[in-house]
DNA sequence: GAAGACCTGCTA
DNA sequence: TAGCAGGTCTTC
């Protein structure tokens, strides 16, 4: 579920509830492999009594920079979210200086809480942030020509440009009318560029409207306040299979490419 | 590349 | 009841 701007939704909420700046008193590990590489209770032991100065986020990871020097990194994976109320599926807790307590919450029990001494270690692998500076249109075009891949995958490889998931890769590619089938390298320039902005568009849009979600059951994207996100509506391919195209009319297609459920329209993207 | 693993819960 | 889900990882 979170991808770039859900992450970077939550990260913003926690920082406005005030999160930043409170020493964590207690941990509550309930799901015991939400947690890695360490044990549960060295794990605990390293949190508890230090200060959560900094909260930050790369790509899909979200950072917890500690007074103690080390980091907490969180992926999010497919459901994971965070509140301030406790709830059903809540797999870690944190109890925090000022009576706060932090939920994190997954469905699926996919962990992913990392306790390093340098995030460096996690975040060298990624690609450059979609929504930063260091995402440049030149970089984007080089990593495409270079490669002779299905464009998809290709853009949804972290280790690239990180920050897209399946949701705002569909986006981008309806944006940027271009086949999620097409390979990189056969790819003109107006095209790359095209896609570079669209990739730009989909993901600042999306932050705009605080993430998206789909369908309204109990397994979707929450934020920290308990709301699924703007952005469901503004969606024009993803999730919309059988649907009229938003430009053309045309029936949007949902075809599987590397495994992953696609939605693009037929007529507007060509192959 | 592709397929399985990690998991639960919703939908068809 | 089978199939599918917003994401990585590992192993062919």
């Amino acid at each position: 579920m979170p991808e770039l701007p859900e992450v970077e939704t939550i990260a913003r909420q926690l920082r406005a509830r005030g999160v930043e700046g409170r020493q964590i008193l207690s941990v509550r590990v309930e799901w015991p492999r939400t947690v890695e590489p360490l044990s549960v209770a060295v794990f605990c032991k390293e949190l508890r009594g230090t200060t959560i100065d900094r909260i930050s986020r790369e790509g899909k990871w979200m950072m917890f920079s500690l007074s103690s020097g080390k980091t907490v990194m969180i992926h999010l994976r497919m459901a994971g979210s965070f509140s301030m109320e406790s709830g059903p599926h809540d797999r870690l807790v944190l109890q925090l200086s000022g009576g706060l307590s932090l939920y994190y919450r997954h469905t699926r029990k996919f962990r992913r809480w990392k306790l390093v001494d340098d995030p460096q270690v996690i975040l060298a692998k990624l690609g450059p942030d979609a929504l930063t500076r260091r995402f440049t249109q030149n970089y984007f075009c080089e990593a495409m020509r270079e490669r002779h891949r299905m464009i998809k995958p290709l853009i949804l490889d972290q280790s690239i440009v990180a920050g897209l998931g399946n949701i705002y890769a569909d986006e981008a590619l309806w944006e940027a009318k271009i086949h999620p089938e097409r390979l990189s390298d056969s790819l003109g320039d107006a095209e790359l560029g095209n896609l570079f902005k669209a990739i730009k568009h989909v993901l600042t849009i999306g932050v705009r409207n605080r993430g998206t979600s789909l369908g309204d059951g109990k397994t979707n994207y929450r934020d920290v306040e308990g709301e699924s996100g703007g952005h469901r509506e503004k969606v024009k391919a993803y999730g919309r299979g059988g649907k009229p195209c938003e430009r053309c009319g045309n029936p949007i297609k949902k075809i599987v490419v590397a495994q992953r459920g696609t939605h693009f329209c037929p007529s507007c993207q060509t192959i």
